[in-house]
DNA sequence: GTGAAAGCGCTAACAT
DNA sequence: ATGTTAGCGCTTTCAC
């Protein structure tokens, strides 16, 4: 049977529903819906000739009536990449329970195109719209400001008065710094992208709160290049540093290449740090990276959990909410057993 | 203005439009989606009435009558990853100027999972639905067949009688390899994934059909470890090769570094081809990785196109299309203009 | 050429 | 406790 066909006879309504139960399709909808009063044996009555006939509500029939979707947008211009997958993950897997779907629309950085999904999501009548990026520090191209939907900004930055969640940059660089120091690394570097990233400078206070004031910090950028360009310098001087934390993992893993082809030996002479926890290069470095993880699938989740709040019209205290980081171990900053300590001192002090 | 208040507001039903344009909603409707027959210049009154005051149809309401949601699923189980992303971008741009949107959902390998998202896609009366995966001869953890909508396959396997959409692993295979003898190689390796997967196999095939039957392949794990592994094996004999074509980017990045470490340059001594082109590891490789772009965007743009088509009722054969791969030019091979040649001599066979 | 009216499948007052 | 009815916002015969 072709699709056509099955979609022209098998598709059942409530009207069907209510017919073979034997009652009005209010009652039916009532029963289905769990309001309205009946008694419960006309309830579970409905109930099973629905399964049994295999109903399924037309959503767009729902919709028109409650007004309400069960459906919202996924707004980002990091082409799918590095961040958005994971706030992607755990947006749906917030939502999935609810029978909520999603629409992704990626816009990269051009504003028509932007403003052409947001005007397609409306259509399409959306209960809200999360928006995303590749950059916590920077606007899409897009003003999501005064939509008849609620927003929420993911990793992305919105409105002063916008519901906004953002990863803890200076806790997560705390963390690497302080994990550095429980492993008996005194002359830390820090090693990091553009100082025109507003994460790379929140990384950088928190490291030297935690490193000191005089530890030194360079800036370059968010390359495996870079990484090793700045092992060059370090140990252009005599005493080259004994912990570097980097500012992602692909400077990293630059480092640690490095290091590796200058004959110095990572855990054992020196301990490096990630960020972002980005398997393909942390767990593909040699040794694995031990590295920050940005929460990011968590950071979704909540995301997914404020749009259908706001969608529902459950009050929600507007503002940025912040999401910790948490350290991953693997081998590049020493022993488990150290490192293990290491954590349980970090833990203590929180 | 509160989002709520804006949507109660400022809405405005194709009801407003006729009667600001003094027309029945009828002819408003016929004007609008250029149907029916009409003067001129009430047609054209209308339009501009609609663009004046803001119109936008509810996407819902239309759905619902024409039986035609403009939406349409799109199914993985590459959790967002590497092949997903490029198809999901391809299908978007085909989908997008026909004001189609596109559900996103990630069902791991987890059928029940799985089928809760078709479901909720059916009940959202989508009007078809994109399969695709991170593996092309392993189908979906659900069943697809018989649904109500038509079904497109893309990068992952469907059933004989589908329409499925495919990179051409042998045609990619052979241009690896007659890159490598254009640089005036003989000695070639193949050094490549498990041979479980369909795509070893093919491209494995391929590489012998080109560089010989005796040519030497390797089979292992996606990974560079195993890269460097084959590097060992592959130098504890005389004669190592001076052309290593391998099964992915990331078993390529493993030799090369290996063969660096040896003291073997690349590609004065040997050249190296990669496989899929994940621009993290073959641009951050040093030399960048010459390699094999499987156009997985081009897949994702034809796969839109297609299940557009299908939806629109338009005949469409069934059967497996082979998307031709293409070789992205970097270091790892040459010189440039050997390159180019060389490419000129592929071009030139086809 | 234009409009009245009947739905699409469902929900929610309001009757009974 | 159940049913009748009036929409949700739009498209589409079918009259006029």
């Amino acid at each position: 049977m072709r699709y056509a066909d099955v979609a022209k006879a098998e598709r059942i309504r409530i009207y069907d529903v209510a017919r073979v139960a034997g009652v009005s399709v209010a009652t039916a909808s009532k029963a289905l819906n769990d309001t309205g009063r009946m008694t419960e044996a006309t309830r579970t009555r409905v109930k099973q000739t629905a399964t049994a006939l295999g109903f399924r509500p037309n959503a767009m029939a729902r919709a028109l009536t409650r007004q309400r979707s069960f459906t919202i947008g996924l707004l980002t211009n990091d082409t799918y990449g590095r961040f958005t997958l994971p706030v992607m993950a755990g947006i749906n897997e917030a939502l999935v329970d609810q029978g909520v779907s999603v629409f992704l629309c990626g816009i990269e950085d051009d504003a028509a195109l932007g403003k052409i999904h947001v005007d397609a999501m409306l259509d399409k009548q959306v209960d809200g719209i999360i928006a995303t990026g590749k950059r916590i520090d920077r606007r899409l191209p897009v003003d999501l400001s005064d939509l008849p939907v609620p927003v929420v900004y993911a990793f992305t930055e919105g409105p002063a008065d916008a519901v906004t969640l953002v990863s803890d940059d200076r806790q997560g660089a705390r963390e690497a710094t302080e994990h550095l120091l429980a492993h008996g690394r005194r002359r830390l570097v820090h090693v990091t992208g553009p100082d025109s990233f507003a994460s790379v400078q929140n990384r950088a206070e928190a490291f030297r709160a935690s490193a000191g004031q005089d530890a030194k910090v360079l800036y370059g950028a968010w390359s495996e290049a870079w990484g090793h360009e700045a092992v060059a310098k370090l140990w252009a001087q005599l005493n080259g540093p004994d912990g570097i934390f980097c500012g992602n993992d692909q400077i990293a893993r630059g480092v640690v290449d490095a290091l590796r082809e200058r004959g110095i030996d990572v855990p054992a002479e020196v301990s490096v740090v990630g960020f972002d926890n980005w398997e393909i290069v942390s767990a593909a470095t040699r040794p694995p990276l031990t590295t920050i993880d940005m929460n990011l699938k968590e950071l979704g989740r909540e995301a997914g959990r404020l749009i259908l709040d706001l969608a529902e019209g459950k009050p929600v205290e507007p503002g940025i909410r912040t999401l910790p980081c948490k350290l991953v171990l693997r081998q590049s900053c020493g022993s488990d057993r150290v490192a293990n300590r290491a954590e349980e001192e970090v833990l203590q002090e929180v």
